[in-house]
DNA sequence: GTCTATATAGGGATAGAC
DNA sequence: GTCTATCCCTATATAGAC
């Protein structure tokens, strides 16, 4: 008898009638973005939610495990994003204005996402594995296959595919990455901050274009 | 008496005959930039040191003390050779190809520094007041007037100074500050991630300038 | 200056009532 | 499922001998 309640346990989603498993995971969530796994505190996750301590650990057994939970969603909504934008059927250079302007609008709503991610994966490598386990094989194998036939056909010099990918992310992530240090290095209140990101919306695939496009 | 060495004391560096304070500092250095302000303890940077743990608070009081050592260290180190390299005396142009040659190799050899720096000031901003008020004002004050000079004397096109000199540094940075997700997502191993750097030494300096450049 | 031993607090985790 | 009270370990920090 224990074994199938244990079986339906595994089959169905466990707490599905209240919604304290996600005001916790919210909770935790933004307490994590910003603390990182050794900085944030169970007391201010909970105080966060609204609920006691011992609650984060009948839902969750242990801080490690929410965290994963956190992390495991952040990321993999992270990266199924680039996919999902950089799988779009559009021509190669229309494509990349249309993820650059997509993909720093979604930075600038998530801003803390990209340090987050970095602060982790920094601190501890294997965390990112499994992110890619699930989330399928090499997910840029359109957009590379993209740039080649863009060079076949004389569309776009000679580049590294992934060299170019690379660029693409970075000029996007970058900035939202290091928002602290770019406000002090350049003098930026928060409003300026907020238009030199708008801006970038346009700008960086102008200057990607730029860069890559045979004339 | 007493007060003539102390006095003594506070003109010189403290502990000068030793080097025990300095190799608390590249023990402190080592373990604060992988694991973090929070991650890190004291007992590691003791052993690290070949030291007792004791002698971390004798010469540094706190952890936050010691911290914050290694980070104004490690942040004004990495923003002053940014300014440095920016300063030579070139043509625009050039001057890009060197800064982009000298940094990319500065990062290759201290690969921790950015994610370390984007870590601690996402997660705690005041950190990078105190690098920035200290190693003087507007440090790239030279190159944005070498941008502007470029630009009015037609060789790049219009473009906004600070964005592209974002542009410079996050294409840069970026691939280090975030190694190891990106040896996840291109399945590279330690070799490849190492030429793939090494290509960006030409590589981002030839996409920055195509994308600039009057031709 | 360097060590051993210890004080003290903080935080993750659990027990158990309801 | 939710709470209070508490356990217990770990980590920073200090005291004090040498």
């Amino acid at each position: 008898m224990d074994e199938i309640i244990e079986i339906k346990e595994e089959i169905q989603p466990e707490h599905k009638h209240h919604s304290t498993e996600k005001d916790i995971l919210e909770a935790a969530k933004r307490v994590f973005q910003i603390k990182g796994m050794y900085g944030a505190r169970m007391q201010e996750i909970a105080d966060e939610a609204g609920i006691n301590k011992a609650m984060l650990h009948y839902y969750f057994r242990s801080k490690d495990k929410l965290f994963d939970a956190v992390f495991q969603d952040a990321a993999k909504n992270f990266f199924s994003k680039i996919r999902e934008l950089l799988n779009v059927d559009k021509p190669l250079l229309e494509k990349i204005e249309y993820f650059v302007e997509n993909y720093v609008e979604l930075l600038m709503k998530n801003s803390f996402i990209p340090a987050f991610i970095i602060t982790e994966v920094h601190q501890n490598p294997d965390r990112i594995k499994n992110v890619f386990l699930e989330s399928g094989v090499n997910i840029e194998m359109q957009f590379i296959s993209d740039i080649k036939t863009a060079i076949s056909l004389g569309i776009i010099h000679p580049v590294d595919p992934k060299q170019l990918i690379i660029n693409i992310i970075g000029l996007c992530v970058f900035p939202v990455a290091a928002k602290p240090i770019i406000k002090t290095m350049l003098s930026f209140g928060d409003e300026e901050y907020l238009k030199f990101l708008e801006s970038r919306k346009k700008e960086v695939s102008k200057f990607i274009i730029n860069a890559i496009k045979v004339h």
